[in-house]
DNA sequence: TTGATATATTGTTATATAGGAATATAGTGA
DNA sequence: TCACTATATTCCTATATAACAATATATCAA
């Protein structure tokens, strides 16, 4: 009750939290994805979902090497599925929220991703890669 | 917006700021009944206050020596407004929040204030004071 | 197996927050 | 004015949190 409460409410208490349900609330992503648009660390980004998922409010399933998150179809508890419900309408409008939102809906896994393997569709080529030093350093840190 | 968004969370993140809110739900009260309900020092509870405050979340208005807080009439952003009357619902089983309502419902200010003049009703007459220091200590505690 | 990649975990550090003690401020009555 | 009371503010400490670097784990392909 006041426990499971808080943890919602203090999972949502957080800029690049909030910033990752609204993304979520778009679509699909993997980890990958929400790093480039955060501009954080990868452990910094595992981090926050891990607080979201023992919160209730995002659910991930593995597909190849990638992880990918999700908001749940029906939340396990009213506090996360009320705010969930609210953040839908909530933020639209706000500059922040506006920008990066529709920077994850641009986003193209394949572009940030050192394996595109998992999503490659049967009789798709793989696309050649780049591997000289300055591109797997540029992926390194994006 | 964003800004707005996370001092309403935040504010109702803490187990005692949520505390607060449901007992103004119930009904208006001072500083120092809010202190004795929650045993807590009272320059916490002002330090409370001021952050539900700036949130929107509360108001207040004072009487003679007393500060009294309540629950706004009408929220100053939706996040406050929406929260409050999602709060009217949650945790009222909740058996911490049960308990501290309904001992916030039977607190009588005058039994814990020193000066019971403000609350006077004319006609009324002061209650005797007992002013042995045994007394005096165990004010300065509630 | 080895090598490469994506994610998770651990360790550390800096900042934020909650708490109380001491003090300041404000209102009341004598 | 002074004494008393209620609340707010300041200062300090302990804990919580967010960030990154380094490391561990897991998956896939060769």
């Amino acid at each position: 009750m006041l426990k499971t409460y808080l943890k919602v409410m203090k999972a949502l208490s957080d800029r690049n939290r909030v910033k990752i349900i609204k993304m979520l609330q778009g679509r699909e992503m993997c980890v990958c994805e929400m790093r480039a648009a955060l501009e954080l660390a990868q452990p910094s980004v595992s981090k926050h979902l891990k607080i979201l998922e023992e919160a209730g409010l995002v659910e991930s399933r593995k597909e190849g090497l990638w992880v990918n998150y999700r908001v749940p179809e029906k939340a396990d508890s009213i506090y996360a599925g009320h705010m969930q419900t609210a953040l839908r309408e909530w933020l639209n409008k706000d500059p922040e929220i506006e920008k990066i939102v529709q920077l994850a809906g641009g986003l193209d896994r394949c572009e940030i991703s050192g394996s595109c393997r998992p999503a490659l569709k049967r009789g798709e080529t793989i696309p050649e890669r780049d591997n000289t030093p300055e591109m797997a350093l540029r992926r390194s840190r994006l």
